[in-house]
DNA sequence: CATTACGCAGTAAATATTCCTGCACAATCC
DNA sequence: GGATTGTGCAGGAATATTTACTGCGTAATG
């Protein structure tokens, strides 16, 4: 697993915080020059170790600014009942993310929408409409007070 | 708000997904050529809508798999000790999101370590070391069923 | 009908990416 | 110890992309 060194570990550090980030700034900032810094970019891509590069958006600006975390638990808990609820929710393009718990409730979901009106439809004509849901439990988000896409490593 | 026309949208749908596209490639989509794209995008960023660009890194292959959800609530609710308690937060590298919430927990955590052991001394050595904390309840994430920075727009 | 404004096409310069060659150092094997 | 292999880095050339600028056409405005 410890394939990477102290240099790859400082590139992902970076391009977790800026992907935008040009081989000739990062080799300055590692003291390198765009060669090793550029190899060891496309290792770290075709490893796996960085998935993809994405934009991240406002989402006070683009009108999704209601954010609430959903818990769900199944009234029966059999392995097809459950297979059935994890595609459906990849099919709900509110649903930002979804976790298969350990615990009291079965999934924890985040979800992002318009309005506290356009979260009741969501509920009423969406998640609701998953067969089997036994308890669903609602909370709403106050104030993001942090909210990254880094790992600490 | 709605100074976001069909293209914007569509420009925006796209890098939310691959940061990497090329204006020429996005260009090639929207049958435009990379002029419009071009300042479209870099009006984007400058309005804001797009706040950054990030690497995603694989949590597995970086060694932070295990996912906790952590619930805190607070002994004394004042608004010192709250602030208090959100900066904290912001030095926890371990803390990936949190959130002020309505309902019966103040605070939810989502906390990426590699171990068990790991969060256990992250509880017991940084966590619980922020004053006023009265409850702390801590649920395991068993299985990722979707995780994305996606916005639906 | 004239004028302004806006968005798009096209192009050229600057910059970045990508690929290749060669060198230096470390590890490995006689 | 010396020769050999392998790995990572420097440097440079070719290609691609970004960036900035000019001009055109259409829609909006007076």
């Amino acid at each position: 697993m410890e394939q990477l060194d102290k240099i790859d570990t400082k590139i992902l550090r970076i391009l977790q915080k800026d992907a935008k980030k040009t081989t000739k700034e990062i080799a300055t900032m590692l003291n390198l020059t765009i060669s090793p810094v550029y190899e060891r970019i496309r290792r770290l891509e075709s490893m796996g170790f960085i998935k993809q590069y994405v934009a991240i958006l406002d989402k006070k600006l683009i009108n999704r600014q209601v954010t609430t975390i959903c818990q769900v638990s199944m009234r029966y808990h059999n392995e097809a009942f459950i297979e059935k609820f994890e595609q459906e929710i990849q099919n709900l393009d509110e649903v930002q993310e979804c976790y298969h718990m350990a615990g009291q409730v079965d999934f924890l979901l985040k979800i992002n929408v318009a309005s506290l009106d356009e979260y009741h439809d969501f509920v009423k004509y969406k998640l609701s409409k998953i067969d089997n849901i036994g308890v669903l439990n609602s909370t709403f988000v106050l104030k993001e007070i942090k909210h990254t896409s880094e790992f600490y490593i």
